[in-house]
DNA sequence: AGCCCATCCTGTCCGC
DNA sequence: TGCGGACAGGATGGGC
């Protein structure tokens, strides 16, 4: 994406808004869940790099500043004209130097965030800190103790941030559909042969989703405003009383962790 | 430890 | 067409 341009001048702004309810907020309002000091700490300065840990996203500026963001669940990050209307959901605006371009963060559902840290603090910040290893760096072994001892639930497992990050509930349901294990099913029970369809499972799952650049189904778009097309892979998730693809059973849909949960009651156990 | 629930917020969709 | 309720890619905190 963009790599050392310059942050301009009046490059972070709330947005001017065009509803008449908009006009009556105040940018610190506009700015909800954001540090407003992050308005003069990013002026002037250049962008060093981009990471990723987790669902986390970091921005990386020169001078020990780093820009995180968390997109939750309709957060968006995108790069555009200058020109492009700011609709109401735009809660930030960084304007580069080249001016022509910008990276804009919108979210309908106000539930992520985007603050301003230390470049250095980053990865002991409470949003990074606790977070459990990235799943395509787990070898088997790893992955295995990672297992070891845990008394709960499948599905709540790989959804748990601090055990794995970065699986959310889409891929949680297409990962355990792949490996035919029942979100329901005791970590402890697993055998062995099965932790290994579970990691097998995870890493082709979430391989073949990033080529896809993920699963738009309603907000998502990635950094160019291009929609993913994993949605169109889904054998499980959001297919509800659909025939299994493997075994024609009807798929079910459950309630677990606090999540609808797609699964094959024949295939899956 | 682990489970469920409500909560944050806006928008969409479905049944009546 | 309108209205109410359920539900949505996440994560947390409280209560049991």
């Amino acid at each position: 994406m963009v790599l050392t341009k310059k942050i301009e001048g009046k490059s972070v702004i709330g947005s001017p808004g065009h509803s008449t309810d908009e006009k009556r907020q105040q940018v610190g309002t506009f700015l909800r869940n954001a540090d407003k000091s992050i308005l003069r700490e990013l002026e002037g300065r250049v962008i060093l790099g981009l990471r990723r840990r987790g669902k986390m996203i970091l921005i990386d500026c020169a001078g020990n500043r780093s820009i995180l963001i968390h997109l939750k669940m309709t957060g968006q990050l995108f790069v555009t004209s200058h020109r492009e209307p700011v609709d109401k959901h735009t809660r930030f605006i960084l304007r580069f130097k080249s001016r022509s371009r910008e990276l804009r963060f919108r979210d309908i559902r106000k539930f992520g965030f985007i603050r301003c840290l230390g470049t250095s603090e980053a990865d002991g910040c409470p949003e990074l800190a606790g977070l459990g290893p990235e799943p395509l760096d787990l070898d088997f072994r790893s992955f295995q103790s990672l297992l070891k001892g845990r008394g709960g639930r499948l599905k709540p497992l790989l959804l748990n941030q601090k055990i794995i990050a970065g699986i959310g509930n889409i891929y949680a349901d297409e990962i355990l559909y792949r490996a035919r294990l029942d979100p329901r099913a005791r970590v402890q029970s697993l055998k062995v042969k099965e932790v290994r369809r579970l990691w097998l499972a995870m890493r082709r799952i979430l391989r073949e989703a990033i080529t896809l650049r993920g699963s738009s189904i309603r907000d998502f778009i990635d950094s160019e405003r291009k929609e993913g097309e994993y949605q169109d892979r889904h054998l499980a998730y959001g297919r509800e009383a659909e025939p299994c693809p493997r075994c024609g059973r009807k798929i079910a849909r459950i309630r677990l962790a606090g999540r609808s949960t797609y699964y094959c009651p024949r295939c899956q156990r």
